[in-house]
RNA sequence: UCCUCGAUAGCUCAGUCGGUAGAGCAGGUGGCUGUUAACCACCUUGUCGCAAGUUCGAAUCUUGCUCGAGGAGCCA
């Protein structure tokens, strides 16, 4: 007999009907002949009750040793449920114990998130994280169907690389060599030649450079792969390893980025609301009050966009003191990016030209020669959650930036060879894939949207 | 890395003025013809994060360390 997914039978409501479901029990309620068992096989939030008479296993296993956390397989008939609670339930004719799971240490109570770190390995069980999941799987696929319906390519840049490009933070070094054992006379500089790649080879902190190398053949493409940054950021917003979608497009200018960047946006959010409300429920309920609210904010709302000149003016017009007084030129902190999208605005705001002091090599000058066109997409309550930039297209300045800022021309030689050949205005952006499904949820700490997650001195699982 | 707070039963926490350990849940046993975090009765559970110090006596006071959380910086 075909075994059935809990989604499936709770969404067909197919009464009379014979089937098998297997999972995993998340409570059991006993009195003398009858037993309601919750059974939840991750398909879904909710759990599908079953109906257990006395005697009904079928193996050495009894139901007196069922416990929340046991696995379990079962034949039953689908009956509409007499008592409120469920519309429908399973009256189980044969109850299989497939594990025992005797001192579970996941109860029926809610858990601290803190706590079910420690337990990462069993933390997708529970509701919240079971949810994060699907809801993690869901926005995966979102992005690249908003992308793949656009004639975007997906494209693998390496994990391993050679560049750290500029500026996005302390690499993590591979190397083949053995640490216990490096030659004392080996200077440090040279060390790197007897390596692996014969050359010092680090994880990647962005496949930007690359894409915008297919971008230069292909149109437009994306990349959505792992990033790893080895600064020692403690905070609820920053993991070692985490997951970064960057498209890049030809022909294209930065406002056309920021029109991409927000549709892509926007298709994300309506997409979870459309196909994910159950899960998205559960946070409304338990996590964040007010999160329809919050995601309706950014679906319907266009997007504020105004100058860094301008925001700098708001700011100094708005006359509050801030920690880090306001003024052209310095990057601005999260409490004037909060006072902006939450005090001024109450939506999301779309930051563009910065001064070149404070932004990558890559970015275009803009003809001021002070600016350059950059955006920041900001969000209420989370901050920065996208960055862009229309890219220096012109070999001359590109070169001249690279030596403003005293870099080695001569690693990015293939980068420069793309304005060498056939250069094409182009822009794109990237989004931290963690933060989408913190913004999503309103899930507090970071380290809860991601399945194993990699931070300063903790890469346990 | 900096600032602040925290660590007590398997989990969530209380513990007064320094006097030798508590609750709820979980677990165990029994009861209950339909429960919904089931309910009722009884029972079990401790290196009070680690190390040192003060004291007749430390979960409680002091110092150091470890780990965790919130915020900041860095950033996505």
């Amino acid at each position: 007999m075909q075994c059935h997914k809990i989604v499936q039978i709770l969404r067909q409501k197919a009464v009379g009907e014979k089937i098998v479901v297997q999972g995993w029990v998340k409570t059991v309620r006993r009195s003398k002949s009858v037993s309601f068992i919750d059974i939840n096989d991750g398909s879904c939030l909710t759990n599908l009750q079953v109906i257990a008479e006395q005697n009904q296993t079928t193996d050495e296993n009894h139901l007196k040793d069922l416990s929340t956390g046991c696995s379990l397989r079962v034949t039953g008939t689908l009956a509409a449920s007499p008592a409120k609670g469920q519309d429908i339930e399973l009256q189980a004719e044969t109850l299989e114990i497939l594990g025992l799971a005797p001192d579970y240490p996941l109860q029926k109570k809610r858990h601290s998130f803190e706590y079910l770190r420690e337990i990462a390995h069993l933390r997708p069980r529970t509701n919240s994280l079971g949810a994060v999941a699907r809801i993690r799987s869901a926005l995966s696929f979102a992005v690249h169907t908003f992308f793949q319906e656009r004639g975007f390519f997906h494209i693998h840049t390496p994990i391993i690389s050679t560049g750290d490009c500029e500026g996005a933070g302390e690499t993590f070094t591979v190397t083949a060599l053995d640490l216990e054992n490096i030659p004392s006379s080996t200077n440090l500089a040279s060390v790197w030649d007897d390596d692996f790649f014969g050359c010092q080879a680090n994880l990647t902190v962005s496949g930007q450079l690359e894409a915008e190398a297919y971008a230069m053949a292909l149109g437009n493409v994306y990349t959505f792969g792992p990033t790893f940054r080895a600064e020692n950021s403690n905070t609820s917003r920053h993991l070692a390893e985490f997951w970064m979608i960057e498209p890049e497009m030809a022909f294209c200018n930065l406002q056309e980025d920021i029109d991409i960047a927000e549709q892509f946006i926007k298709y994300l959010v309506d997409t979870l609301l459309k196909d994910c409300l159950e899960d998205l429920e559960l946070f409304a309920s338990f996590i964040e009050k007010d999160l329809f609210k919050r995601l309706k904010n950014v679906s319907e709302k266009t997007f504020i966009r105004l100058s860094y000149t301008e925001a700098i003016a708001e700011l100094q017009k708005s006359k509050k003191s801030f920690k880090f007084p306001v003024a052209w030129g310095m990057d601005l902190q999260s409490e004037h990016e909060r006072y902006l999208t939450e005090v001024i605005f109450g939506q999301p705001v779309v930051l563009t030209d910065y001064p070149k002091t404070i932004k990558p090599f890559y970015m275009r000058v803009n003809e001021d020669q002070k600016t350059v066109a950059a955006m920041d997409v900001l969000f209420p309550g989370i901050g920065e959650i996208i960055g862009g930039s229309q890219r220096e297209e012109r070999q001359d300045n590109l070169v001249a930036r690279m030596n403003e800022l005293n870099m080695q021309t001569s690693e990015y030689e293939w980068y420069i060879d793309l304005r060498r050949y056939g250069t094409v205005p182009h822009a794109g952006f990237g989004l931290g894939f963690e933060r989408m499904v913190q913004f999503v949820t309103g899930m507090k700490n970071i380290r809860d949207v991601i399945p194993f997650p990699r931070t300063p001195g903790s890469a346990s699982f």
